[in-house]
DNA sequence: TTATATAATGATATCGGTTGCATATTAATT
DNA sequence: AATTAATATGCAACCGATATCATTATATAA
C-alpha cells in the first residue's frame, strides 16, 4: 500500500539499508546516492514507518500525560506546559484521562506501556496505598515524573507546588486582616495537595494562637464547578459563622461566592473569601478574588523537562522532588480588614431574617 | 529486557503462536492452556508491545488531533469532546500543536502519519491555496475530519458550525434593538469561520436595508486574550462610532468590553456589545455577555464519531460535511435598546473631551 | 478398522525498518 | 606492485508481535 524503503531500493537498484542510511542522514553513505535516494522519496511522497523503527531502535519519542479530567483549567495548562516542552525537545504527546477513576486510571498507565512511551507524567489520583502501576513502573525502569501530587511511600521524581506554604499565606493574609474564625472548605480527597493545604492552614493558625475548629472545616462534595456553593450555605447557616472563608481552589470559591450573594451578603464586606489556584477567571469575576496563584503551567514544563532529561540519560538520573513556591494574589475578596465585629452581627441579623 | 511472548513461551514449553492466541482470546486455543499462558503473563506482569503488534495488522488505535493553539478555552472544548468519544471508542488521542503556524502544522501531519494514526482531526489554519499535506491524506487514503472551519476546494469530512447563521443572528439581534451602527471585530485569517461571519453579518444589514461600511469593519491583529482592546478604541475614536459592536469572538469582546470601560462608556448602556463563542467565562463578566454560543464539545465529539466510523468502514463512507447549529445567548450586553439616539450623543460627548 | 472431521499446536513468513559484519571498490602509502 | 586504509554498499539477522499453512492428536462417522 504505502511507500516503503524497499520500493526506493527497488527503483534505484540499490540495498534497502542504504535507503535507510541516507534518510537517516547516515555519513557512510555516498553524496550522490544520498541525494538520489532523497530525490526519489520525495516523489514517491515517502514517509517513514516510526512503528517498524521504534520496533528496533527502542524509543518512540513520545510521552504520556495521565491526568484525571480535562476539563477544568488547571490540567488545560498543565497540559500546555507539558506540550510546550514536549514539542521543543521532539517528543509527541499521547493525552490520557483517568476521569477521577483510579481502575481506568490505572488501565491508561498499561495502555501508555503498551504503546512503548519513552516515559509518562502522571497526576496520580489513586489511592497511595495502591499504586501497584506505579511501583511496576519503577521497577521496570520506565521513566515517569509526578505531578502536581507525589506519594509519600515512593521514592520518585516528582513536581508540585508548596501546598503547605501556600495555604500558610492565604490563611496569615486573613489572620492579618483581623479574621479569628477562618473557614476552610476542603475536597473529600487524601492527595497530598490537600493534605498539605490543611496543614498550612492549621499552621497559620497555630502560629497566631488560634484554636482549630472542627466545625470550620467543611468537605465539599464533588470536584465540579461551583461545588463550594452548598457548603457555603452551610457555613452561613451556623450559629456562629466564620467571618472568612479559605476555599482550597477557585472552583469552590466561585460556588461559595455565589451562595453568599444570593443570602443578600457582600463579599468583602460581610465575609471575606480566598481561594486557591487563581485560574484565568478569577480576576475577572464581580468581585476578584484574592488567591494563591500555583506556577501550573511552570509545573507542567519542570515535569517535561525532568521527564525528558530522565529519557535521555537513560533514567541513570536521581529523582529530583520539586516543590514550587505558590504566591499570594491579592484582588478584592478580602477588603481591607476593618470593623470585623460589626459585620459579624450584621452577619448574623441577616441569616436569622 | 522487558517481556516478550517468547519468554512466557518458553517457560510453558509452547510456541509464541500459541502465547500470542491465548492472550488475543482466540477460540483456538485450549481453555487449559490459555489460563496457563495468563497465569504466568500476570506472574511476570507482561505487557504486550503494541509496536510490534501494530505494525503488523496496520492498526494502531491511535487518533491524532492537530489544532493551531491549546490555550485558548475554544480548542481546549474541542480536546474534550473528541478524547470523550475516542476514549469511550477505544481510541488512543496524540495531541499536536502547530502554534498557528502553516509550516508546523504540516511537519505535524507528517509526524502523525509516521506514527502510523489511524486518522487525524484537524483544526486546519494553513492557506486553503497551500494545502498539500491535506490533498495527501485525501489520495493516500487516510481518514481525516476538518473541524470548525473547512476547505473550499478539497471535498472532505469536515465539522464546523454554521458561522453565516451565527453571525446573522447575532446582528440581526442588534438590528432589531434599534442599532444601525453596527461595528465588527475582525481577525486577519482568510478562513471560512471568519469569512462566514463576514457574509452572515451582511446578510443580515442588506436584509434590513443597511449599507454595509466598510470603515466599521475593523480587523484586530493577532489572536490573543484581550485583543479587542486596541480595536475597540479606534473605534471610540471615529467621528461616528458605532453604537453597537460585534465581535468576532468573546475574546476580543473582552477586550472590547475593557477598551469602552476604561473611556468611561457603559455596555450596555452607551454600547451594545455582542461576541461569538459563548466561552465559560463570558457569563462571569462584569457584564455578562451576549454572545453566539457555538458547541464546540459537539464538535469535537461528532468529529471524533465520524473520524472513528470512517476508520472501522474502512474509508468506504462518503464524506460528511456537518453545519452545526449555534445560538444566541442573550445575556446583558446588549441592554434593551431604547433611546439609541439619545446615547449617541452621550458617547461623542465624552469622547470629544 | 479405516476414513474423516475437529481441535490444538507449531513452524515459518511477514510487517518495515535498523544494524553489525562481510565484501567490494577506490585511494593512499610504502 | 603490494599492502593498507578509507569509503560505499549489500547481506542477513533482528525487533516482537500476527497470521497462514502444515501437522499432530483426538473424536466421530462410516
Amino acid at each position: 500500500m504505502s511507500v516503503r524503503m524497499e520500493d526506493i531500493a527497488k527503483i534505484l537498484g540499490v540495498s534497502k539499508s542504504t535507503v535507510s542510511r541516507a534518510l537517516n542522514n547516515n555519513p557512510l553513505v555516498n553524496e550522490n546516492t544520498k541525494k538520489k535516494v532523497l530525490t526519489v522519496a520525495k516523489r514517491l511522497n515517502f514517509r517513514k514507518n516510526y512503528l517498524a523503527r521504534s520496533l528496533i531502535t527502542k524509543r518512540t519519542n513520545t510521552i504520556g500525560i495521565v491526568l484525571p479530567n480535562i476539563l477544568s483549567s488547571y490540567t488545560h495548562e498543565i497540559v500546555y506546559g507539558v506540550e510546550t516542552v514536549a514539542n521543543k525537545k521532539g517528543y509527541a504527546l499521547i493525552l490520557c484521562v483517568s476521569s477521577d477513576d483510579p481502575k481506568k486510571e490505572e488501565k491508561e498507565i498499561h495502555l501508555l506501556r503498551e504503546k512503548q512511551v519513552d516515559g509518562m507524567i502522571i497526576f496520580f489520583i489513586g489511592e497511595s496505598k495502591h499504586c501497584d502501576c506505579i511501583w511496576e513502573l519503577k521497577q521496570d525502569k520506565i521513566p515517569f515524573v509526578l505531578i502536581d501530587r507525589y506519594l509519600k511511600n515512593i521514592y520518585s521524581d516528582f513536581v508540585v507546588t508548596d501546598n503547605i506554604a501556600g495555604a500558610y499565606m492565604a490563611v496569615k493574609h486573613l489572620i492579618k486582616l483581623g479574621h479569628k474564625r477562618i473557614g476552610f472548605i476542603i475536597e473529600p480527597e487524601g492527595s497530598t495537595s490537600i493534605l498539605d493545604r490543611i496543614e498550612g492552614y492549621k499552621k497559620a493558625l497555630n502560629e497566631f494562637g488560634i484554636k482549630v475548629e472542627k466545625e470550620l472545616i467543611k468537605t465539599s462534595p464533588i470536584r465540579r464547578e461551583a461545588n463550594g456553593y452548598r457548603t457555603m450555605k452551610e457555613f452561613l447557616l451556623m450559629k456562629n459563622p466564620p467571618t472568612a472563608v479559605f476555599a482550597v481552589n477557585d472552583e469552590i470559591a466561585i460556588g461559595a461566592l455565589e451562595a453568599i450573594e444570593e443570602q443578600g451578603l457582600k463579599v468583602p464586606e460581610d465575609i471575606a473569601l480566598v481561594g486557591y489556584d487563581n485560574l484565568r477567571v478569577s480576576h475577572l469575576l464581580k468581585v476578584p478574588l484574592t488567591t494563591v496563584a500555583q506556577p501550573i503551567q511552570e509545573m507542567g514544563s519542570r515535569a517535561a523537562e525532568i521527564l525528558i532529561e530522565k529519557i535521555e540519560k537513560n533514567g541513570i538520573t536521581k529523582p529530583q522532588r520539586i516543590f514550587l513556591k505558590p504566591k499570594l494574589i491579592i484582588r478584592e475578596s478580602c477588603g481591607g480588614g476593618k470593623n470585623i465585629s460589626k459585620r459579624v452581627k450584621k452577619v448574623r441579623l441577616l441569616i436569622n431574617t
